[in-house]
DNA sequence: CTGTATCCCCACGGATACTG
DNA sequence: CAGTATCCGTGGGGATACAG
Protein backbone atom coordinates (compact mmCIF):
# COMPACT_ATOMS: atom_id res chain seq x y z
CA UNK A 1 0.00 0.00 0.00
CA UNK A 2 0.86 3.93 -0.52
CA UNK A 3 2.20 2.68 -3.87
CA UNK A 4 3.50 5.25 -6.22
CA UNK A 5 2.84 8.39 -3.44
CA UNK A 6 4.54 11.32 -3.54
CA UNK A 7 5.74 11.35 -6.94
CA UNK A 8 8.63 13.65 -7.41
CA UNK A 9 7.06 17.42 -9.06
CA UNK A 10 8.96 19.08 -11.70
CA UNK A 11 10.57 22.44 -11.22
CA UNK A 12 8.39 24.07 -13.08
CA UNK A 13 5.01 23.13 -11.30
CA UNK A 14 4.43 19.85 -13.16
CA UNK A 15 3.13 21.00 -16.78
CA UNK A 16 1.56 18.22 -18.20
CA UNK A 17 1.95 16.85 -21.93
CA UNK A 18 -0.14 18.57 -23.83
CA UNK A 19 -1.29 15.75 -25.50
CA UNK A 20 -2.94 12.74 -25.08
CA UNK A 21 -0.79 10.70 -26.97
CA UNK A 22 2.42 10.26 -29.04
CA UNK A 23 -0.37 10.22 -32.44
CA UNK A 24 -1.47 13.18 -30.58
CA UNK A 25 1.72 15.03 -30.75
CA UNK A 26 2.40 13.97 -34.39
CA UNK A 27 -0.68 15.47 -35.32
CA UNK A 28 -0.35 18.66 -34.06
CA UNK A 29 2.89 19.33 -36.60
CA UNK A 30 1.68 16.70 -39.70
CA UNK A 31 -2.54 17.45 -39.57
CA UNK A 32 -4.51 18.76 -41.51
CA UNK A 33 -5.40 18.38 -45.20
CA UNK A 34 -1.94 19.36 -47.19
CA UNK A 35 1.44 19.08 -45.00
CA UNK A 36 1.31 15.73 -45.50
CA UNK A 37 1.38 15.34 -49.02
CA UNK A 38 4.03 18.34 -49.08
CA UNK A 39 6.20 15.91 -46.97
CA UNK A 40 5.60 13.28 -49.17
CA UNK A 41 6.53 14.75 -52.44
CA UNK A 42 9.62 16.18 -51.05
CA UNK A 43 10.85 13.03 -49.93
CA UNK A 44 12.07 12.72 -53.27
CA UNK A 45 14.99 15.25 -53.05
CA UNK A 46 14.71 19.50 -52.61
CA UNK A 47 11.44 20.89 -55.31
CA UNK A 48 11.17 24.59 -56.24
CA UNK A 49 7.92 26.25 -55.25
CA UNK A 50 6.14 26.04 -58.58
CA UNK A 51 7.05 22.03 -58.99
CA UNK A 52 5.31 21.82 -55.28
CA UNK A 53 2.76 23.67 -56.61
CA UNK A 54 2.06 20.81 -59.53
CA UNK A 55 2.91 17.90 -58.00
CA UNK A 56 0.47 18.48 -55.21
CA UNK A 57 -2.53 18.78 -56.92
CA UNK A 58 -5.13 20.82 -56.22
CA UNK A 59 -3.67 23.00 -53.64
CA UNK A 60 -4.31 26.34 -54.26
CA UNK A 61 -1.35 29.13 -53.84
CA UNK A 62 -2.26 30.61 -50.69
CA UNK A 63 -2.24 27.22 -48.58
CA UNK A 64 0.63 26.10 -50.15
CA UNK A 65 2.57 29.21 -49.21
CA UNK A 66 1.15 29.24 -45.61
CA UNK A 67 1.77 25.22 -45.06
CA UNK A 68 5.42 25.74 -46.39
CA UNK A 69 5.79 28.32 -43.52
CA UNK A 70 4.00 26.59 -41.23
CA UNK A 71 6.34 23.27 -41.55
CA UNK A 72 9.59 25.72 -41.73
CA UNK A 73 9.09 27.30 -38.56
CA UNK A 74 8.16 23.72 -37.16
CA UNK A 75 11.62 22.43 -38.35
CA UNK A 76 10.36 20.13 -40.78
CA UNK A 77 11.06 21.87 -43.79
CA UNK A 78 13.99 23.92 -44.95
CA UNK A 79 13.50 26.62 -47.53
CA UNK A 80 16.43 28.13 -49.47
CA UNK A 81 16.35 31.33 -51.30
CA UNK A 82 18.94 31.41 -53.86
CA UNK A 83 18.75 34.92 -54.41
CA UNK A 84 18.61 35.07 -58.51
CA UNK A 85 15.94 36.81 -60.82
CA UNK A 86 13.59 35.54 -61.44
CA UNK A 87 13.25 34.11 -57.70
CA UNK A 88 14.60 30.69 -57.47
CA UNK A 89 13.59 28.97 -54.12
CA UNK A 90 14.04 25.52 -52.79
CA UNK A 91 12.08 23.41 -50.50
CA UNK A 92 13.68 20.60 -48.37
CA UNK A 93 12.93 18.08 -45.71
CA UNK A 94 15.31 18.76 -42.82
CA UNK A 95 16.14 15.26 -41.04
CA UNK A 96 13.86 15.90 -39.04
CA UNK A 97 10.62 15.87 -41.80
CA UNK A 98 12.90 13.03 -43.57
CA UNK A 99 12.00 10.92 -40.21
CA UNK A 100 8.70 12.08 -39.99
CA UNK A 101 8.07 10.93 -43.76
CA UNK A 102 9.77 7.96 -42.97
CA UNK A 103 6.67 7.33 -40.65
CA UNK A 104 4.58 8.87 -43.28
CA UNK A 105 5.06 5.96 -45.58
CA UNK A 106 3.06 2.86 -44.15
CA UNK A 107 -0.21 5.25 -44.92
CA UNK A 108 1.60 5.78 -48.35
CA UNK A 109 1.63 1.73 -49.05
CA UNK A 110 -2.25 1.31 -47.13
CA UNK A 111 -3.23 3.89 -49.36
CA UNK A 112 -1.91 2.31 -52.82
CA UNK A 113 -3.08 -1.16 -51.39
CA UNK A 114 -6.78 0.03 -50.91
CA UNK A 115 -6.90 2.46 -53.78
CA UNK A 116 -10.09 0.65 -55.44
CA UNK A 117 -11.96 0.57 -51.91
CA UNK A 118 -11.61 4.12 -51.35
CA UNK A 119 -12.56 5.15 -54.38
CA UNK A 120 -15.68 2.88 -54.07
CA UNK A 121 -16.43 5.01 -50.73
CA UNK A 122 -16.16 8.57 -52.23
CA UNK A 123 -18.82 6.78 -54.86
CA UNK A 124 -21.16 5.67 -51.88
CA UNK A 125 -20.65 8.44 -49.85
CA UNK A 126 -22.55 11.29 -53.09
CA UNK A 127 -25.74 8.82 -52.48
CA UNK B 1 10.95 3.93 -79.79
CA UNK B 2 7.63 3.43 -79.32
CA UNK B 3 7.13 2.03 -76.30
CA UNK B 4 4.52 1.98 -74.27
CA UNK B 5 2.12 3.50 -77.19
CA UNK B 6 -1.63 2.46 -77.36
CA UNK B 7 -2.42 1.77 -74.14
CA UNK B 8 -5.45 -0.65 -73.61
CA UNK B 9 -8.16 1.80 -71.91
CA UNK B 10 -10.52 0.62 -69.65
CA UNK B 11 -14.24 -0.25 -70.36
CA UNK B 12 -15.73 2.45 -68.34
CA UNK B 13 -14.05 5.30 -70.28
CA UNK B 14 -10.82 5.17 -68.13
CA UNK B 15 -11.91 6.98 -65.31
CA UNK B 16 -8.54 8.60 -64.10
CA UNK B 17 -7.56 7.98 -60.44
CA UNK B 18 -9.06 10.60 -57.78
CA UNK B 19 -5.93 10.54 -55.70
CA UNK B 20 -2.73 11.93 -56.46
CA UNK B 21 -1.11 8.96 -55.07
CA UNK B 22 -1.55 6.42 -52.24
CA UNK B 23 -1.03 9.11 -49.37
CA UNK B 24 -3.64 11.14 -50.66
CA UNK B 25 -6.12 7.95 -50.74
CA UNK B 26 -5.70 7.25 -47.13
CA UNK B 27 -6.10 10.82 -46.03
CA UNK B 28 -9.24 10.36 -47.49
CA UNK B 29 -10.07 7.65 -44.79
CA UNK B 30 -8.37 9.56 -42.30
CA UNK B 31 -8.12 12.81 -42.77
CA UNK B 32 -8.89 15.44 -40.01
CA UNK B 33 -8.51 16.09 -36.71
CA UNK B 34 -10.07 13.11 -35.00
CA UNK B 35 -10.54 10.07 -36.54
CA UNK B 36 -6.36 9.32 -36.20
CA UNK B 37 -6.61 9.21 -32.72
CA UNK B 38 -10.49 6.97 -32.68
CA UNK B 39 -8.98 4.53 -34.30
CA UNK B 40 -6.09 4.92 -32.27
CA UNK B 41 -7.77 4.45 -29.07
CA UNK B 42 -9.79 1.18 -30.76
CA UNK B 43 -6.71 -0.09 -31.54
CA UNK B 44 -6.78 -1.93 -27.70
CA UNK B 45 -10.48 -3.27 -28.02
CA UNK B 46 -13.97 -2.73 -28.69
CA UNK B 47 -15.29 0.58 -25.97
CA UNK B 48 -17.98 1.73 -25.21
CA UNK B 49 -19.32 5.31 -26.47
CA UNK B 50 -18.30 7.03 -22.98
CA UNK B 51 -14.77 5.06 -22.77
CA UNK B 52 -13.96 6.61 -26.23
CA UNK B 53 -15.54 10.15 -25.27
CA UNK B 54 -12.98 10.04 -22.65
CA UNK B 55 -10.44 8.66 -23.79
CA UNK B 56 -10.29 11.31 -26.86
CA UNK B 57 -9.61 13.86 -24.57
CA UNK B 58 -11.01 17.44 -25.63
CA UNK B 59 -13.43 15.91 -28.47
CA UNK B 60 -16.70 17.25 -28.67
CA UNK B 61 -20.20 14.96 -28.27
CA UNK B 62 -21.06 15.89 -32.02
CA UNK B 63 -17.80 15.38 -33.93
CA UNK B 64 -17.53 12.04 -31.75
CA UNK B 65 -20.61 10.55 -33.16
CA UNK B 66 -20.13 12.18 -36.50
CA UNK B 67 -16.31 10.83 -36.90
CA UNK B 68 -17.50 7.25 -35.77
CA UNK B 69 -20.48 7.39 -38.14
CA UNK B 70 -18.30 8.42 -41.08
CA UNK B 71 -16.01 5.56 -40.10
CA UNK B 72 -18.08 2.83 -40.27
CA UNK B 73 -20.11 4.02 -43.27
CA UNK B 74 -15.98 3.63 -44.61
CA UNK B 75 -16.05 -0.05 -43.10
CA UNK B 76 -13.30 0.71 -40.95
CA UNK B 77 -15.11 0.89 -37.45
CA UNK B 78 -18.06 -1.66 -36.61
CA UNK B 79 -20.48 -0.27 -34.37
CA UNK B 80 -22.87 -3.09 -32.16
CA UNK B 81 -25.95 -2.25 -30.48
CA UNK B 82 -26.49 -4.47 -27.40
CA UNK B 83 -30.25 -3.41 -27.46
CA UNK B 84 -29.83 -2.77 -23.36
CA UNK B 85 -31.58 -0.59 -21.82
CA UNK B 86 -29.64 1.77 -20.17
CA UNK B 87 -28.27 1.79 -24.22
CA UNK B 88 -24.73 0.21 -24.41
CA UNK B 89 -22.83 0.76 -27.79
CA UNK B 90 -19.57 -0.94 -28.59
CA UNK B 91 -17.30 0.13 -31.25
CA UNK B 92 -13.93 -1.93 -32.51
CA UNK B 93 -11.85 -1.69 -35.87
CA UNK B 94 -12.77 -3.96 -38.67
CA UNK B 95 -9.93 -6.16 -39.83
CA UNK B 96 -9.43 -3.19 -42.52
CA UNK B 97 -9.45 -0.76 -39.70
CA UNK B 98 -6.75 -2.90 -38.00
CA UNK B 99 -4.66 -2.50 -41.13
CA UNK B 100 -4.92 0.81 -41.09
CA UNK B 101 -3.98 1.72 -37.58
CA UNK B 102 -1.08 -0.77 -37.81
CA UNK B 103 0.19 2.38 -40.49
CA UNK B 104 -0.68 4.59 -38.19
CA UNK B 105 1.89 3.31 -35.18
CA UNK B 106 4.92 4.40 -36.88
CA UNK B 107 2.94 8.05 -36.30
CA UNK B 108 2.40 7.27 -32.99
CA UNK B 109 6.44 6.56 -32.60
CA UNK B 110 7.59 9.47 -34.23
CA UNK B 111 5.35 11.74 -31.83
CA UNK B 112 6.57 10.05 -28.96
CA UNK B 113 10.30 10.33 -29.78
CA UNK B 114 9.76 13.85 -30.71
CA UNK B 115 7.00 15.21 -27.85
CA UNK B 116 9.52 17.53 -26.21
CA UNK B 117 10.55 18.99 -29.24
CA UNK B 118 6.74 19.82 -30.85
CA UNK B 119 6.14 20.85 -26.94
CA UNK B 120 8.37 23.04 -27.43
CA UNK B 121 6.85 24.52 -30.83
CA UNK B 122 3.74 25.19 -29.59
CA UNK B 123 5.24 27.44 -27.24
CA UNK B 124 6.97 29.38 -30.12
CA UNK B 125 3.87 29.56 -31.97
CA UNK B 126 2.49 31.83 -29.84
CA UNK B 127 5.35 33.95 -29.64
C1' DC C 1 -25.91 6.06 -21.46
C1' DT C 2 -26.26 6.82 -26.47
C1' DG C 3 -27.85 9.51 -30.03
C1' DT C 4 -30.42 13.52 -32.68
C1' DA C 5 -31.27 18.18 -33.61
C1' DT C 6 -30.36 23.39 -33.58
C1' DC C 7 -28.13 27.50 -33.20
C1' DC C 8 -24.23 30.05 -34.46
C1' DC C 9 -19.51 31.68 -34.83
C1' DC C 10 -15.13 31.76 -36.68
C1' DA C 11 -11.36 30.28 -39.45
C1' DC C 12 -10.24 27.43 -43.23
C1' DG C 13 -9.46 27.91 -47.55
C1' DG C 14 -10.50 29.43 -52.55
C1' DA C 15 -10.23 33.27 -56.06
C1' DT C 16 -8.13 37.29 -57.44
C1' DA C 17 -5.09 41.13 -57.85
C1' DC C 18 -0.66 43.23 -57.02
C1' DT C 19 4.71 43.53 -56.02
C1' DG C 20 9.78 42.49 -56.79
C1' DC D 1 8.77 32.78 -60.62
C1' DA D 2 8.00 33.53 -55.72
C1' DG D 3 5.44 35.84 -52.36
C1' DT D 4 1.96 39.15 -50.00
C1' DA D 5 -2.51 40.98 -49.34
C1' DT D 6 -7.54 41.21 -49.49
C1' DC D 7 -12.12 39.76 -50.06
C1' DC D 8 -15.54 36.51 -49.00
C1' DG D 9 -18.25 32.19 -48.87
C1' DT D 10 -18.81 27.73 -46.90
C1' DG D 11 -18.78 24.49 -43.41
C1' DG D 12 -16.19 22.65 -39.51
C1' DG D 13 -17.06 22.23 -35.12
C1' DG D 14 -18.50 23.91 -30.23
C1' DA D 15 -22.44 24.57 -26.88
C1' DT D 16 -26.78 23.36 -25.64
C1' DA D 17 -31.15 21.16 -25.29
C1' DC D 18 -33.86 17.15 -25.89
C1' DA D 19 -35.31 12.12 -26.75
C1' DG D 20 -35.27 6.95 -25.99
Amino acid sequence: MHLLVSIKMNEKTLAPSPFICGLDATLHVVGGKWKPLILHFLAGGSLRYGELKRSVRGISHKMLIQQLKMLERDGVVSRTDHGEIPPRVDYALTPLGHSLCEALRPLCSWGDQHTETIAAMLEQREA
